[in-house]
DNA sequence: ATCAAATTAGGGTAAATACCCTATGTGATT
DNA sequence: AATCACATAGGGTATTTACCCTAATTTGAT
């Protein structure tokens, strides 16, 4: 039987170091080049043939989400498992729309790893039991804001991780030399793309969106 | 040569098994029971002899922390590795006076995971090189503030939460069935206690000590 | 039984935010 | 030339937060 290609993308070498090494003492899996962010990711996919990609959402430079919606575009063979370390309550319905074949949360056991990579290599679908409840309360009980498609500028993306930082509206227009009801209208704007109506809102986004180190 | 005994404790139940798989690989070091939080770890540190504890910060029902904490005071020639998946600048001063013998981030690799643990076991200290640079760069720009040794009751870190999920204190008021002006006490009260002075910082708090899910 | 901590709650005020609105300049695209 | 997205900024207002303060009641521990 033909082994599986697998390519790891994540930048926590130690997690790259710890599942390459699960994964090499399994039988019919084969553990390609490791990539440290999303970018690499598809410069990888642009040379190798990979059946299953295993990508965790939260990197630097290019994050999981941007790199699954390309790498469905331009590779719609290759199969997608996120590995996610937080638990993204609301991101987890715009993956499946985006056409993601698996997603696993932290809690996550070998044998269950490699169950769903060879589901997904066979062309079918892996989604933990703990996803699964989570996407049917989310349905239920929130509000459910998904937030598809939204693209932030890099001024708000810029203002939005000074406002993570605690920064006031007024300290924020010092810093960037502009008015502070310029960085309201920001603020505003922010809230308006994301559906959330307080700064608690932003910083979540910021958080799942890995704007914050 | 006697063997190293480490214990693992993550809740990540997929790194316990991916550095399971490193450390069982490597001469000299032998893996004992992993432990999925600070709790768990406590108990299985009053049965067995350890010499290394390998231990992630981010950790339900009893967090690095506090777990490093007792872990000093009841056993302590019992070293401590502290492997962070964040980088958490304010936090590394606070557990090194704690006595923490060493500070990996989530970067790491194999290499540096065997040696840091075989430099603590030897009497060293062993803390990453971003670690040490991080630690400057706090300690000449930031106001660091520490907050050592900080309690919070339950029912702070109950409007804790509620606060980070983004609801105002007149709403966290229903909820609880309390008036609005005492959420505002005990959102003063969490703001001294965790020297901040807005909500971003309570939520980076919150983060940081895996309030949040 | 007593004491300390936790939880409750309010008075008062200044600052900040949230949320409407309009409007201008700039640079890229068509 | 016209359009569009972006960044800029202000008017106005209601709500919320931040930060002082005091104080009563409940709860748990010694």
């Amino acid at each position: 039987m033909k082994e599986i290609r697998v390519l790891l993308v994540d930048d926590h070498q130690i997690i790259i170091d710890g599942i390459g090494a699960l994964l090499n003492s399994t039988d019919g899996i084969k553990l390609l080049n490791a990539a440290s962010n999303g970018k690499e990711a598809l410069e990888i996919l642009k040379i190798l043939s990979v059946d299953v990609v295993l990508m965790d959402i939260d990197m630097p430079i290019m994050n999981g989400l941007d790199a699954a919606k390309q790498m469905k575009r331009n590779h719609p063979d290759t199969k997608i498992i996120m590995l996610s370390m937080h638990s993204e309550q609301s991101m987890i319905r715009e993956l499946i729309q985006m056409g993601v074949d698996g997603y696993l949360l932290k809690n996550t056991t070998k044998e269950e790893l490699v169950n769903a990579i060879k589901k997904v290599n066979g062309g079918g679908q892996y989604f933990s039991a703990e996803v699964t409840l989570r996407l049917m309360e989310t349905q239920a009980e929130r509000a459910q804001h998904q937030v598809e498609g939204v693209e932030l500028t890099n001024r708000e993306i810029e203002i939005l991780k000074l406002i993570a930082d605690g920064y006031t509206n007024k300290e924020i227009g010092v810093k960037l030399f502009i008015s502070h009801r310029t960085v309201d209208s920001h603020r505003t704007n922010l809230m308006k793309k994301l559906e959330v109506n307080n700064v608690a809102g932003l910083i979540n986004y910021a958080i799942r969106h890995g704007f914050l180190t």
